[in-house]
DNA sequence: AGTGAATAGTTAAAGAGTTTAACTAATTTA
DNA sequence: TAAATTAGTTAAACTCTTTAACTATTCACT
């Protein structure tokens, strides 16, 4: 590929990306109101999808440092939302869940999502977006490669 | 589209951009080191990409409060990177540009940043990835409609 | 079995980013 | 020209992040 058509191809990414995360996060924001910030609500999101979530598997997902996760869990939980529980095997392990409260608020959210996206999803052919979902897919898988080269560097 | 499919789109998409988004910013992080945060170095692009930049536009273009946007644009030009300039005409309006400094930072950082793409977008083709890109931009463009009639409302 | 290293998570302090509300100053409009 | 609008700032309160030091637990190894 010739360096200026790169060139222009970065130019285009960086400022799509970047444009389609902020209104993204405008229009979600809009969506579920004030109850959650946009991290508050990743990470709901997050450990509403995964098994056995921890801290630390938190802290990698999330590039952050473990103490930043803590800082969120603690506000979370003091609202009731989360949930710790010691691992009984691993007892330096806490796994983290939804309470109740916690998974009504994001049932409530992905129902609210769900509409907004829909409303946009269907405004594209399925192969077109199955398409580009897959080619985003495979970015991600090389980005993820590329922090382990540089990892074991 | 079956409403199933749908879901299983959503999922994969959120999945996805958000682990790029992070990564990504974490290995831009790694290649610019400590000498800005990730808002910084938005920040410096957008104002070296834009003519005539001031605090309304960033506010708008970031989502953001104008006095978040004052805040940051202190912080950097008290460190010498970006320089306000009132206009002459409407003397409530101020332009944003970067210092010489500014935009000696840019430079290095935009080195760093094609270096990195650079290594990852000659993994695909040029086809697949024009249609990859313009894909996304037709979804930014239906965010920003979206954005446009909630305004409306 | 016992010592040293590694791992999971927390705490505290300092700084960055954000929101809200109240404010100044300049411009528009009616 | 008075009233409304616009661009930007300030201050207070809060969230998010990093760094460094810390506790508690488990692993590895002789």
């Amino acid at each position: 590929m010739d360096k200026k058509i790169i060139q222009e191809l970065i130019d285009r990414y960086v400022a799509v990306s970047f444009q389609v995360q902020k209104k993204a996060e405008y229009l979600i924001k809009g969506q579920i109101g004030d109850d959650l910030t946009n991290d508050q609500h990743y990470i709901l999101r997050y450990i509403h999808q995964s098994n056995d979530c921890t801290s630390t598997e938190l802290a990698d997902a999330f590039e952050v440092n473990k103490s930043a996760i803590t800082a969120i869990i603690n506000r979370m939980a003091d609202r009731g939302l989360i949930q710790r529980t010691r691992d009984v095997n691993d007892r330096r392990v806490v796994y983290l869940t939804l309470t109740k409260e916690g998974n009504t608020l994001y049932e409530n959210c992905q129902e609210k999502v769900q509409l907004l996206v829909e409303s946009i999803i269907t405004q594209f052919d399925e192969t077109e977006i199955t398409t580009f979902i897959n080619t985003y897919e495979k970015l991600a898988q090389l980005l993820i490669n590329k922090k382990q080269e540089e990892r074991e560097e």
